[in-house]
DNA sequence: CGCTCGGTTGAAAATCGTCAAATGGCGTGG
DNA sequence: CCACGCCATTTGACGATTTTCAACCGAGCG
């Protein structure tokens, strides 16, 4: 088992104060406040006081949808996606524990996709206002918001690296040796784990069909790299996976 | 004809001041000073006060290179690329006037990609502390610096957007209908205009091979839709081409 | 004047998408 | 507790788009 959610879900929508701050956060090092001093992270333990559980399938905000700060994965899962006039949705990401979500909002105060639980979640609030009037006089958040937004830039070049180079069963590579990596640094097994996503979320993801991606694992499975059941995954080859992912870009 | 040089191009590599600031510049709606008062535009003049040129084909930085600021195309086009191990290259974008270089170097104070001159260019040096430092006493800068951010974010959602669900066709539509607003919003003829860029490069950033690009003038050349000789591009249906673009997205 | 590079065009091959059908979990309701 | 039905997934066959390979052309430059 993978991603396991908090003992004690907090009821839907409810904004709840006197929680522990970031400072006593096991995702420190992974969110905004890495690298934080002691004194800065509890400065920024006034900024970051609300949180809000979102239940699986629902929308942490939606396109369109006024701006009015970021949001950090406390649990949970997530996924952000666009959706073209003609009602296909086209999948921009996946976010899990200590990851932002709502950095498209700052260009003209207005979400620009939907950000949608897959499974049942909390999330920080992180208010605009306070956000950037703290920043001013915390040069830590300001150097971390900037690298955590630059971060977002050059990850979406190298998922449109992916999108234009590789082939179906190496963005199906690629897409694993990603998701393992990330649920390692969270301290999950990153061989063995349950996706959160169906088999058209992640072909939306890697722009795949759903029968393409289903295919791809299926021979993966045959060429025992890996060991997929449904969504249940066990990497059984971690280095044919990466030499798949490496062969063609880098 | 559409995009010209400054009548005197600087030396190479010469960091000039005492030229005129943003407060003076014909780009300033469209850069980082867009939407400031006067009394803010004098204080950003002090930010942004050395230049630098950039021939065609030169280098303004690349992957690697140690990350001191971001740039500002003053004049010129550029293209930013990842090279893989095996020597390909993939094209991220491609900037004009107005547009900021090197937004990914936030992340680790490194240079994530290389940005060459497609034609001779200057740009407007805004180092990193000084931006920063300016950032904590002018929220104005603050808040234009996390729109620009997180509008690459939102473009390259498109991009992601355009790779994933796009057929060629549409795909070089798509190019054309943006190179055109980009254009016409600094003062060009939207219709016709000479593209500074190869077929591999649009190949390359739009995930098509150079022939399939070629393929598709051609065919929108045959249709009417286009004229195009080489790398001069008179767009003469300019609603066949939108309709292409908005047929399958949006 | 010939060379090189970028661009165009053609034909064959490969990958992936589309359509269709069957399977299997999982939750709901009896 | 079991049956049913829905939805996600798997698998197969076929077709379309795009890539690959190859040849040719034309402009710019030494």
């Amino acid at each position: 088992m993978t991603i396991s959610l908090p003992s004690a879900v907090l009821p839907v929508d409810a904004a709840c104060h006197h929680q522990v701050g970031c400072s006593s956060c096991g995702l420190r090092q992974l969110c905004l406040p890495d690298g934080f001093s002691d004194e800065e992270m509890q400065r920024l333990d006034q900024l970051v006081s609300s949180r809000r559980s979102v239940r699986r399938g629902e929308a942490l905000f939606r396109d369109g949808d006024p701006f009015h700060g970021i949001f950090a994965v406390r649990a949970g899962f997530f996924k952000t996606a666009t959706t073209s006039v003609d009602g296909r949705e086209r999948v921009t990401g996946f976010q899990m524990g200590g990851e932002l979500l709502g950095l498209d909002g700052f260009d003209d105060d207005t979400h620009r996709c939907d950000a949608i639980a897959l499974e049942s979640s909390q999330v920080c609030i992180i208010p605009q206002d306070a956000l950037e009037s703290l920043s001013r006089t915390l040069p830590a958040l300001q150097r971390q918001l900037h690298r955590i937004m630059s971060r977002e830039i050059v990850r979406e070049h190298g998922v449109m690296t992916l999108l234009s180079g590789m082939r179906a069963e190496e963005r199906v590579a690629a897409f694993l040796v990603n998701l393992a990596l990330r649920l390692k640094a969270r301290g999950f097994s990153p061989s063995a784990f349950v996706l959160r996503m169906t088999r058209q979320e992640i072909g939306s993801y890697l722009g795949l069909q759903l029968e393409t991606v289903s295919r791809c694992f299926s021979r993966l499975h045959d060429e025992h790299v890996l060991d997929v059941r449904q969504r249940d995954v066990r990497i059984l080859d971690t280095q044919a996976l990466q030499d798949l992912v490496g062969g063609t870009s880098a």
